[in-house]
DNA sequence: GATAGATAATCTGTCGGACAGACGATCTTG
DNA sequence: CAAGATCGTCTGTCCGACAGATTATCTATC
């Protein structure tokens, strides 16, 4: 079908495709996790360092109080997670990795290793190192203005 | 909050952190769109150039088919895009943009550039430019073995 | 210490979107 | 013409997400 080039202009488009096949990859890969892709964010972010409350997690990741809370049923049930009291906080609920949650991310993170290097074949080393860092820029500014939300 | 170290890492992460900034940017501008940023991204496909029939264009924007169906019913009765028979093949639905749809999606791609601007404020000219080739290449190579399914 | 207001997490109800499957129309093959 | 395949559409159903209320807890003020 080749791609027109006037959707090569739009870096939407691009950023849209490249989530897609990103995804596509992935979601095989994940789909034994509870929650799928999601439980390996939740399970990424939860680690030492990140966020602690659930909330936290949820802003963090861009997603509902409410839907944290059954997504961290699923991780809980399966083991991969608990929720701890916050000792300074009692109404806070901090998510810590159970040793079989570090074991399954760092298992996990090896797979998508590969697949982000499947994605990324295309392209020369010194080319996904720039790519990397530009999405990190873009990621991790914090534009002002919005805030928190 | 910050970002904790280890997911810079995770390119995946960075992808989809940067992607929900972009849409959290556009859905407020294509809101009045029917479909949303679907439709917006239906009428980019739907250009002439692109893929003709309804589901080329499902495959190309990695759509079901059925949501094709009402998310057109919805672009054509606000006269944006129009379903005209193949000469060809009378099954199949040629998408075609009106002038009325021209019109919306010039000035709708004309605030997006806007908006691009906005997410890729923290880059600088030169980086942009390297990000959005670098992406476009990510997103137009068709990897061998998935076909178009 | 007690009360009021705010915050974290959970539970409930509801709504919309997405997919599977069936269907009609059409092309292809024999 | 008959049979099978394909394109688009329609129907039914199911899952996921969000709003709102609820419970427990913290903070502030008196």
């Amino acid at each position: 079908m080749t791609t027109p080039e006037h959707v090569a202009t739009d870096i939407g488009w691009a950023l849209f495709a490249t989530v897609r096949r990103y995804r596509h990859l992935t979601d095989e890969l994940l789909a034994d996790l509870p929650g799928g892709p999601r439980g390996y964010q939740v399970l990424m972010g939860a680690q030492q360092g990140g966020p602690s409350s659930q909330l936290a997690l949820a802003q963090y990741l861009g997603l509902d109080r409410t839907v944290m809370t059954y997504l961290l049923d699923d991780l809980e049930s399966a083991g991969l997670v608990e929720r701890r009291p916050d000792p300074a906080d009692r109404r806070v609920r901090r998510v810590e990795l159970t040793e079989q949650g570090v074991t399954a991310l760092c298992a996990k993170r090896q797979r998508l290793k590969c697949v982000e290097a499947t994605l990324l074949a295309p392209l020369e080393p010194e080319q996904r190192e720039t790519l990397r860092k530009l999405l990190e820029v873009l990621a991790t500014c914090d534009e002002p203005g919005s805030g928190a939300g």
